[in-house]
DNA sequence: ACTTTTATGTCAGCCTTGTTGACATTGCTA
DNA sequence: TAGCAATGTCAACAAGGCTGACATAAAAGT
């Protein structure tokens, strides 16, 4: 009962004490660090008639050069009447090139062009400066926290995807 | 130089030797993570035929109740046309009763009906069981990372305004 | 060999939610 | 009284979700 705020013991299965207004709080602050979080892409990309669903493709086209459209379309759950019409405008505008598969020639190989590729470092730059000022603000242990708790709260499927991401690289 | 991944001393200052690479895979768990939060509350509101700029208002207006239209066009940092769009939805559907203010009458305080409260209270509960599980899986430790983090990714202004809430509960 | 399934692309149309610009009303304020 | 502030509304547009339908090529199964 000396435990500090939100009481608890160890980590797995903690019991904590948490007020729906300590929820509702946390619920706020990621409305507003969401915005935060995607507002500086958003200026770079309205400057080149471009919008979010184009980032979150380049980001992951870069990250997983040769992914194939399923891939992406597993990642970023959405149809792909809706992925197919950014990335018709990234491959008209010279920015994401589409090789048909070797061994599968049904599968289309999606890679980022040099003119993709800075695309990618802009915007990434930008977010990557973001979120760096936010955890030297907030310091290790916080960012530890702050990663524990996001995957958590990810859908199972997605925080799957996500581990395997960050594991393999593909 | 025994400090564990990502170095670091004390919060305020810290010196976080922080790879792109970590910070792709932040930024991701924040694309995947907030895909989850917002996952529950989009399949409550589709069943009515309503989408996240009405969770965002009803939200808001259940945690200031009799705050006015200018109050939470600052909050959500939308146009106006925007959100009367959606605040005129849920007027005519009697979830929401806009007041004309007593000390100035130009303005419209807003508030939850009994139908309102229990639409709020519907996505809420989703909402906040799916924060308290991770928060619960986490630890007290990690979510007072996550908090800290999530404070310091903000824009400067929403996170006046975000702390402003958080104290005065107005 | 034939059939089915898979991967992809595309057309058409709809919805939500954001935007800008213009204009009207009411009421506060100088 | 003039001007500014708070709100509402109309119109038009764009991004980016969605569904449904259809087409093609290639792999896989029988």
């Amino acid at each position: 009962m000396a435990d500090g705020p939100g009481g608890g013991g160890q980590r797995g299965e903690t019991l904590l004490f948490l007020t729906d207004e300590q929820l509702r709080k946390a619920i706020e602050a990621m409305f507003f660090a969401y915005k935060g979080f995607t507002a500086d892409p958003d200026r770079i990309l309205e400057a080149r008639g471009y919008g979010r669903a184009h980032h979150r493709a380049v980001h992951f086209i870069h990250r997983s050069p040769g992914t194939t459209v399923n891939n992406l379309l597993a990642i970023l759950g959405v149809t792909k009447q809706s992925l197919n019409r950014v990335l018709r405008s990234l491959i008209e505008d010279g920015l994401v090139e589409s090789r048909i598969g070797t061994r599968d020639k049904r599968e289309r190989h999606l890679f980022l062009t040099d003119a993709g590729e800075a695309l990618e470092r802009e915007l990434g730059t930008a977010q990557r400066a973001r979120m760096r000022d936010a955890f030297r603000h907030a310091g290790p242990e916080a960012v530890a926290g702050f990663r524990t708790v996001l995957e958590a709260m990810m859908d199972p499927e997605m925080r799957r995807r996500y581990q395997g991401l960050v594991e393999s690289g593909q």
